[in-house]
DNA sequence: TGTCCATGATCAA
DNA sequence: TGATCCTGGACAT
């Protein structure tokens, strides 16, 4: 269940895995069978994130991996061994160092130049990466009578911000989740997008996503940390209900664009 | 054992 | 807007 930064964390880890040696690829589970063999034998020679999407060059030929909401990958020292496993496996690339295996992704394809460059015109710019212009996001943004909460779950906008982002974000800059992008500041917009590269950056090397500042964590205000499955501290996302660590009001939740947006109607007002 | 839900996205209507 | 796909974990029964 991955926003941006996981994807770019795991285009490190198979570059680190699977760069510079030829890989085994196989789809156990079928569905990839003809992508796969095409593969075999080749070697990753880029491995890349842009917004929530993977792209594994082998000699010119791309797999593009998008997780979803279900998929993961898992690595494994050593070569493939006798252990049980779990699942159904649309793809195992393998060497002899180690292997990975991709369960459940919403697509595991390969992908001819030309769909490659449908894809990456399709997405907006990406906070993680370097040669992103939030020039493009601005324009989009200002044109839109849409919500800024809706406005940052469209990738053709804010490439690899999901759900925790945009509520997180939000929240940390005090805009109300309503205001829609026509009327949003430029001022505004500068912010959001460059907390939006800080957090996510920091959300990529970490392995979590932390969005709490210093003077609001468990430690400073007095009361327990967060427990929560995702892992990380954070002020408002999921957290339906509960008091504020800022002003105390109750967190709201309500479903904008197809995901709960969760908010604090005191900090966020209008 | 079954149901619901999730850091996502597409498609039909 | 709703149905659907994908998988696994939490929770109810």
């Amino acid at each position: 269940m991955p926003e941006g930064h996981v994807i770019h964390r795991l285009a490190r880890v198979y570059a680190d895995a699977f760069g510079g040696l030829p890989s085994r690829s196989t789809s156990p589970q079928g569905r990839f069978a003809d992508g796969a063999a095409e593969i075999d034998g080749r070697v990753l020679t880029l491995a890349e994130a842009v917004g929530k999407h993977l792209l594994l060059e082998f000699e010119g030929r791309c797999v593009h991996v998008h997780l979803g909401m279900a998929g993961r990958s898992t690595f494994y020292a050593g070569p493939p061994d006798d252990r049980p496993l779990t699942g159904v496996i649309r793809w195992r690339l393998e060497n002899d160092r180690e292997w990975a295996d991709l369960r459940g992704p919403a697509a595991c394809e390969l992908l001819a130049p030309q769909a490659r460059e449908r894809l990456l015109h399709r997405l907006g710019p990406d906070p993680l990466r370097e040669d992103s212009d939030p020039e493009i996001a601005w324009t989009r943004v200002r044109a839109s009578r849409r919500s800024v909460a809706e406005l940052l779950m469209d990738q053709r906008m804010f490439a690899g911000v999901g759900n925790i982002f945009r509520a997180e974000v939000l929240f940390r800059l005090g805009v109300d989740p309503r205001l829609p992008g026509r009327d949003v500041p430029r001022e505004t917009f500068e912010e959001i997008w460059s907390d939006l590269e800080e957090l996510m950056a920091r959300a990529c090397a970490v392995g979590r996503i932390d969005t709490v500042r210093a003077e609001h964590l468990p430690e400073a205000m007095g009361r327990p940390p967060r427990v929560d499955r995702h892992g990380g501290e954070v002020y408002v996302y999921r957290r339906e209900g509960q008091p504020c660590h800022v002003c105390g009001t109750a967190i709201e939740a309500r479903v904008v664009a197809a995901r709960n947006l969760f908010w604090c109607p005191g900090c966020q007002a209008p």
